[in-house]
DNA sequence: TAGATTGTTAATCGATTAACAATC
DNA sequence: TAGATTGTTAATCGATTAACAATC
């Protein structure tokens, strides 16, 4: 029938969403060519886009506004929680644990891990911070799949190689480099400083 | 001569930087096919995007490993510094103010700016805080066109209009909306959120 | 020279856009 | 009914890959 979604379709799936949930409004209808004025996209995409979630429009009417939201959530998994792990208690490993986006996406930090012994223990964000070596146990225990990666570029892979033994099956992986991983494990890479290298390049 | 970078390429190039670097070493050649097996992508592909960078490589030897990374700097600009400022010094922004990871691509955050009283004055990696009042000032002294945006969703988009007019080419959001801008401005947006949930739906 | 590797031109693949029949 | 909008099939576009001549 459908056949596997682009992750171009998927990376958008968020933006719709967001649009949508900015809106305010759950009752009303909204056409595909709306949503694409707004966002700045062709409508065939966005309605493409959309056919692969339960999302359902109607001929002349367009989309319902709370069915559309409730569709797209339905296809991300939002209404699961999803407990994930975070390795790297840093600056930017407690900005991500104190930030309350993921719980719209059905995901939760739940366990925190850093290698430095005056970190642990702390809470930030609700979450503990373990040492390394209990995370084995700690995964174990919370069942979790997904992780994120906060910790410096020298010991990514490192860290990487010891979740996947973990049995985890996604990575978030801040640090810089490219991590290898053993197949039917998942990684995307957010290079924040490459981000900003690219918008000042084009400038 | 040459047509002008795909994004798809230009994203790549930080990713061969970081590499050749973390191999370091300046001396001795490297083949595209070596980067692209190390790397997980096709020789060709590596040729074509390293041929957009003033690099060179010899037929037979391949390319030089220091004239390479400077090809890449260079291309990228990385041996100039560019200012840039940063709008809301929550745990994300000050994160960001703290993470030295910038300077290798020739960018300085320059000065930071927060709409809560409590957090302006201070100076976080080196950055002194401002209120949003002074913001025009402080972005036409210190010449900053490149700009990052942490402020909570609900105000990125007029935090974005002021930054537009005070003459910002170029913004890099975490905040999860799609801004509005006029043509000429670049805006590049990382929702840190979308790409767990992404990864999530995938498990 | 022979062989490895580059740089480039042609072919393929996948994503986006255009066209349009179905339908509410 | 007429017209707006969906969902889908065909066409286009751009990026990746394959083929290959040039060359060190």
């Amino acid at each position: 029938m459908h056949r596997e979604i682009p992750v171009t379709s998927l990376q958008r799936l968020p933006v719709y969403l967001n649009y949508l949930k900015s809106l305010g409004r759950t009752d009303g209808n909204i056409s595909s060519g709306a949503i694409a004025r707004a966002l700045g996209m062709g409508e065939v995409l966005v309605r493409k886009d959309l056919a692969y979630t339960p999302a359902h429009g109607r001929a002349r009417t367009g989309y319902n506004c709370g069915e559309l939201i409730a569709a797209i959530e339905e296809y991300l998994g939002c209404n699961r929680v999803l407990p994930a792990v975070l390795f790297g208690a840093g600056a930017l490993g407690r900005a991500l644990l104190s930030y309350g986006g993921f719980k719209n996406y059905g995901i939760e930090l739940v366990a925190a891990f850093d290698c430095c012994e005056e970190k642990t223990g702390a809470t930030v964000g609700g979450c503990t911070v373990y040492p390394y070596a209990a995370a084995r146990e700690v995964i174990g225990r919370t069942g979790a799949r997904l992780a994120v990666i906060c910790v410096p570029a020298d010991v990514a892979q490192e860290v990487c190689d010891t979740l996947v033994e973990c049995g985890i099956a996604a990575v978030l992986n801040f640090a810089p480099v490219l991590l290898k991983v053993p197949e039917g494990v998942n990684v995307r890479n957010i290079d924040m400083a490459a981000n900003l290298a690219i918008l000042a390049s084009q400038i």
